[in-house]
DNA sequence: CTGAAAGCGCTTACAG
DNA sequence: CTGAAAGCGCTTACAG
């Protein structure tokens, strides 16, 4: 492999000169240039990325810090970091913790390192508390919100959110709503539950342990969801989901088992993920993929030296056959 | 950011040492161990990794080459990979092509420049003579066959799982049998169009190029894939999907239209991903994850500097309510 | 067990 | 417009 070295001693000028033209800085005598062009095209010379990062300070290169790809909500967040990343150049490195705090830890070990300018992380299982200790680490956001000043969050304002869904439901006269959120101690579920509590509140009806479920990922999980419905003496006859996979289990479940929808059972959802589309589930629409473009704009600036940011991104009803 | 000569000059001892209690090299005093290790704690010091990078020749990062992370059955290879790859502290880059080429060449520059130690591709559009010109450029692997034998592959055996999967429609009694594809001139679907036209071939039935639908990737395309099925004056009794999601779309939409499954029409799809257990559709299981971990392990050797090797992983039919 | 020194391959003030 | 030289922060034979 060529080196800068070479090319500069066979096209005849100096390894100054070879790297303005790799830079495309000007002042560079156009005839010295094609010179310099010629010979790493003849010499097939590629920059070693590797000392232009140790030289330059950076790396041009982020972390992403996700519980798993494997669900919707995190694919489409990272396409939308992705997207905007491709744009820019910007290449992007995958941190999957499963939710385990060492993962977590790893990756911000990895920043301190400079293995990434900054972490976008979409979700985590450390304390903002603790995330603090790391904050003068280097640059990372956060896709959720969080109280704390220092960081940077952008996300969407779930509890507002989940009332206006838990409102439309109100509205179309239930009063016995159950919930189905992801998992229990997260930061959205409990902006969600906050919202759940204040709707029935609002309404004069008691908040019941046993009617918001959790750990609620995926279309299996949905199915569990319909059977526990089943299974209960007082049901309610509304349940509204935090998530289209589960909702399409508990869908299709009832379904099956011939239960009238919304008649006996209203189902309501959020994410608009193109399966509720398909079985024309009502939802609550969240732009997930434009919250990682989001994220990612704003984690340059952050990289860029600003200071913190809180940004927010907005929702919509989507009303279809389910409620 | 301390560097490691601070590190050094406060410990009292020489780089050299402090770089080899870093590397966990042995033939340190133990009480200079120590002394080196409190004063990395006190300082707060984290290696650089350009530097490392730099010094030792590569990264321990591979890209990972992929269409889009938007379709399960990449997000199942890439958590095959991401799993193995995380057992050895190895980091990946993804690079998203949607089928590109130009972003195929990127990856290949990257690979070139060091920026990454090897590729894996899931899926291109490149031809096997276009990227055999990238041959010396450094180390990669497909996860798909290819009779180009200088390429490291690991592939599923489509041809003989798609045949298992025909042969099984022909032992129900079907004859009329359309096949759903997803890129038409991608290899997998290659495969899978000689395995259809062997099986018709040996029942003596014609080939219809109108029965062999492509383009076939989401649920959406799946729900077409209905419509056009119920547009056809003469209807083939059985459908053969390659790609469960697609089959969930057609499943589903045959539903709604109250189609008997699989009295007036049988469905076969292939995957085997959740989606499908829960609609119970019969598919054809293919390991993908399993493929991606080999996927890493092969070019894991292949960086190491072994020569090109091909790989098989296994497939299934399960038979569940579609056929 | 230990360290001085060369080397990895770039970038970038600085001086002309 | 151009180049010599210092610097980025490590690793690793080599000599002791």
């Amino acid at each position: 492999m060529a080196n800068i070295r070479e090319i500069a001693e066979t096209a005849g000028v100096s390894i100054t000169t070879v790297s303005r033209v790799l830079n495309g800085h000007p002042y560079v005598k156009e005839e010295k240039r094609q010179k310099v062009l010629e010979t790493i095209e003849r010499l097939e010379y590629a920059r070693n990325m590797h000392a232009v990062h140790l030289s330059k300070g950076f790396s041009n290169m982020i972390g992403v810090v996700l519980p798993t790809i494997g669900l919707p909500y995190f694919g489409e967040l990272l396409e939308g970091i992705a997207e905007e990343a491709a744009k820019e150049g910007v290449h992007f490195s995958l941190y999957q913790t499963n939710y385990q705090l060492e993962k977590e830890i790893f990756a911000l070990e990895q920043l301190k390192q400079r293995q990434v300018d900054g972490l976008i992380f979409c979700s985590k299982a450390m304390s903002d508390e603790a995330l603090l200790d790391w904050h003068e680490t280097g640059p990372f956001i956060l896709c959720q919100d969080s109280s704390e000043r220092y960081f940077s969050t952008v996300s969407i304002p779930h509890k507002d959110a989940f009332r206006l869904g838990l409102d439309f439901l109100i509205e179309k006269g239930h009063t016995k709503i159950a919930i189905g959120l992801a998992r229990k101690n997260g930061m959205n579920s409990h902006f969600r539950l906050e919202a759940y509590k204040e709707a029935l509140a609002a309404i004069g009806e008691p908040y019941r342990e046993e009617w918001v479920f959790e750990r609620s990922l995926t279309i299996t999980d949905g199915q569990k969801l319909f059977s526990e419905w089943r299974e209960m003496e007082e049901k309610p006859t509304a349940v509204f989901i935090a998530n289209d996979q589960v909702t399409a289990g508990m869908f299709l479940e009832a379904q099956r088992h011939q239960v009238d929808i919304p008649g006996s059972l209203a189902i309501l959802s959020c994410d608009n993920q193109p399966i509720s589309e398909v079985l024309g589930i009502s939802t609550i629409k969240i732009n997930i993929k434009e919250m990682g473009k989001h994220a990612f704009r704003l984690l340059r600036k952050r990289i860029g030296g600003a200071g913190p940011e809180k940004q927010t991104v907005p929702y919509k009803l989507i009303k279809r056959a389910t409620v």
